[in-house]
DNA sequence: GTTAGCAATCAAATGATTAGAGTGCTAACA
DNA sequence: TGTTAGCACTCTAATCATTTGATTGCTAAC
C-alpha cells in the first residue's frame, strides 16, 4: 500500500488539526475540513489504511486518531520540502552592539523561548580543537602562578596554579618565554609526553613547576571542550502543555535544564552529527520523540540549528517542546535566528 | 490570653503531626498523641484558643487545623532554643582536596539538595567591596587589549577590550605600570572621576584607550558584585511535595531557578540582612512564607546560612522547600554543612 | 475545669446514569 | 469498483445523587 495523494492530504489534515487542538481527530472532522468533499465513511476507510501504515494511531477504541512519531516525521519532512519558508515574525535581535558574549547568548536564548513559547537552549562556542595563541604567567603571590591562556579566536581562560617552589620575577619571565616558544600554535592533541619532557628538561631545576603549569593548560582546554557553557530559557513554558506537565516528564526536563549535563551531551551530539552529515550542516533539524540525541525524552521534540562564529567555532541553538509542537513556526523562527546570528558574527569579525 | 505550658505542648504536637502527614490534624489525634491524657473535647477548647491567638487555622469547616505562618515561626524558634542540636547525618564533603571552586560549589549544593530532599542553592563568594590587587595588560592582536584583573583573595577576571588605536608593546607596558600605580589597592568606590581624569592626562595621547580600560575595570567589578554566580540543585524535588506542584507555584520556582536573577537578589538580601543584624551573623536563619527576602514565594520557606572564605569574602547556602518542611533536619544539615565549609576554607587558606 | 454526647458541616469517595464522539461493518448506490 | 448512508457497538467524560467519615462547636452533666 502506498501513500497516494489523497492519503497524503488526509494525513496532513489530521496532523495539522491535532497540532492545533491537541484532541484526537475523528473522521467527521476531516470530512469537513480536508477540502476533499468526501464523506466521513470514506475517510474512515482511508484512516484505517493510514493506521495500518503506521502514521496514526488510536489512543483507545472510541477516540479519533493522533499522529505517531512516523506521522510527525512525515509532516516535518514535508514542511522542509515546502521551500517557500515564510519566515515567522521573530524578535529582531539588533545584534549590532558589542556586548559581553555571555549577555548576548542569554538575550538570544531568551527571545528564542519567548518567540516560540517553548523551552530554548543555546551553547556558547567551545574552544575544543582550537589552537593556543599564547599564554602568559604572572605572580600574584609567593608560591602561586597566575596562568592566562589565550586561544585562537581570543577565547581567554585563567587559572591560579600552586607551584612547589618560590620563583622570582625573572625566572617566571623566562619560563613564560620558553613555554610560549613550545606551545604557541599547538592544539590539545599536539601536546604529547615527549614535548612535555622536553620542556621540563629545558627548565632544569624548575621542571616540576613547569609540569604543573602545563598540566593546568591541558586541563583548562579539556575542561572547556567538555564543558562549553549552555544557557537556557523558558523552562516554565513546559508547564503550558498539559501532555507534558505530569510529574515524571516534567521532572526529567527540569533536571535536564538545571543540571545542564544532559544538555551539554546533547549539544555535543548535535555538533558531531552535523559534521558527519557534512552536506547540510547548518540546516534546521528536527528530532522527534526519542530520535537522535534526545534519548529519554520520549514525549518531546527537539529542533536545532548551529550558528557560526569567527574562526569556525560553532555553537548550537535549540528548542525543546512537546511532540505536538508548532513545527512550522519553530523551524522558521530558528532559521531566522540562525541567519541573524551568522550575519552579526560575520560582520562583527 | 497567654501561651501556657499546655497550649505550648498542644501546638507543637499539632505542628509536628502536620509536618509528618501533611493532613490537617483534628482534636482526636492530639488527644491520643500529645501524652497529656485529655479528651478530644478539652483539646477542642484549647485549639479554639490557639486559633484565636493566630497560631493555627482551619482550611474549611469540618477539617482539622493547620499551622499559620505564625505557628511555623513559633515552632522554628522553639527548635532554635533547643540548643542541643543533634546534628543530622549529612554527607561528609571531604573538602580537603583542592579543586576548581566552581566544581566544589556544585558538589556542595548537590549534596545539600540530596541530604534534605529540597531545592538547594549556593552563591559563590563575590568580590564586591574587595580591593584591586593588580592588573595586567597584553596585546593578543592589533587594536585590542587583554585586561587581566586580579582582586585581593586572588579572584581573577579578564576581558578583551577594543581600543581606538594601535599600541606597541612598549606603550602598553608603560600604561600597565601607570595604571597599577594608581589603581592597585583601591576598591570600587575609590575610583572617582578626578582619579580617572588624572590618569588620562598622564597618558597623554593615549587617554582614550586608558579610559576604555578603566571603564572596563569598573564594569567588571560592578558586574561581578551584582552577578556573583549562584548554583542550584534539586529543583526537581519541588515536585515531590503536592502542596506546591500545581502549575503556578511550580512555574514561579522553576523560573527563579532557571533565570537565577531572583536568587541573586535573594542572596544579596540575605547577605546584607545578616550584616545589619550584626551579632548572630552566620547563624542558620529561617524565612517562612513571604518573610524577608522570599517575596512572592508565599507557600515556601527558605533556610539560609552564610559561609566564609579567606579574606572575609562571604557566600550563602540556602534550601527552599514547602512551608511544611522538616525544619529540624534542614536546619541541622545546614549547620553541619556550614561548619564543614568554614573549617575547610580556613585550613586551606 | 473536664468530659460525654450529639447535631451540624463539609470534603471526598462512590456509583449510577447520561451524553457524545467515534469506529467498523454492511448493504445499497453510481 | 469506489463511495456512501445507516446502524450497532464501544468507550470516555461529565453529571448528579448518595454515602462515608472526619471534625467541629455547643450543651449539659460530672
Amino acid at each position: 500500500m502506498e501513500l497516494d495523494e489523497r492519503k497524503n492530504i488526509i494525513l496532513k489534515t489530521i496532523i495539522r488539526n491535532y497540532l492545533d487542538t491537541g484532541e484526537p481527530v475523528g473522521s467527521r472532522t476531516i470530512s469537513k475540513y480536508s477540502g476533499l468533499n468526501l464523506s466521513s465513511a470514506t475517510i474512515r476507510n482511508e484512516m484505517s489504511d493510514l493506521e495500518e501504515l503506521g502514521y496514526i494511531e488510536q489512543p483507545h477504541t472510541s477516540a479519533g486518531r493522533i499522529p505517531t512519531d512516523l506521522g510527525y516525521r512525515f509532516y516535518v519532512d514535508s514542511i522542509q520540502q515546502d521551500s517557500e519558508k515564510k519566515l515567522a515574525a521573530s524578535t529582531n535581535l539588533m545584534l549590532e552592539r558589542v556586548e559581553r558574549l555571555e549577555m548576548l547568548l542569554k538575550r538570544i536564548v531568551k527571545s528564542l523561548a519567548a518567540d516560540t513559547d517553548y523551552a530554548a537552549l543555546i551553547s556558547g562556542p567551545s574552544i575544543g580543537n582550537n589552537k593556543i595563541k599564547y599564554l602568559q604567567l604572572s605572580v600574584p603571590e609567593e608560591g602561586k602562578i597566575l596562568l592566562i591562556l589565550v586561544m585562537e579566536g581570543n577565547v581567554i581562560r585563567n587559572e591560579l596554579v600552586t607551584i612547589p617552589e618560590k620563583l622570582d620575577y625573572e625566572t617566571v619571565r623566562n619560563l613564560d618565554i620558553m613555554l610560549n616558544n613550545h606551545l604557541a600554535g599547538l592544539s590539545l592533541e599536539e601536546i604529547n609526553t615527549s614535548l612535555v619532557t622536553d620542556m621540563m628538561v629545558q627548565s632544569g631545576a624548575h621542571g616540576e613547576s613547569v609540569k604543573v603549569v602545563i598540566d593546568t593548560v591541558v586541563e583548562l582546554i579539556e575542561h572547556d571542550s567538555e564543558n562549553g557553557e549552555v544557557f537556557t530559557s523558558g523552562a516554565k513554558n513546559i508547564f503550558k502543555y498539559p501532555e507534558l506537565s505530569d510529574a515524571v516528564r516534567a521532572t526529567e526536563l527540569i533536571t535536564a535544564f538545571e543540571e545542564k549535563e544532559q544538555l551539554k551531551e546533547l549539544v555535543k551530539e548535535v555538533t558531531t552529527l552535523s559534521v558527519v552529515d557534512g552536506s547540510d550542516t547548518g540546516e534546521v533539524k528536527v528530532y522527534i520523540g526519542g530520535e537522535g540525541p534526545v534519548k529519554n525524552m520520549q514525549n518531546c521534540s527537539l529542533v536545532t540549528a548551529s550558528y557560526e562564529m569567527r574562526d569556525g567555532m560553532k555553537g548550537v541553538i535549540g528548542v525543546i517542546g512537546p511532540k505536538r509542537m508548532d513545527y512550522e513556526k519553530v523551524m522558521s523562527t530558528m532559521q531566522s535566528m540562525k541567519e541573524q546570528m551568522d550575519r552579526a558574527f560575520r560582520d562583527q569579525q
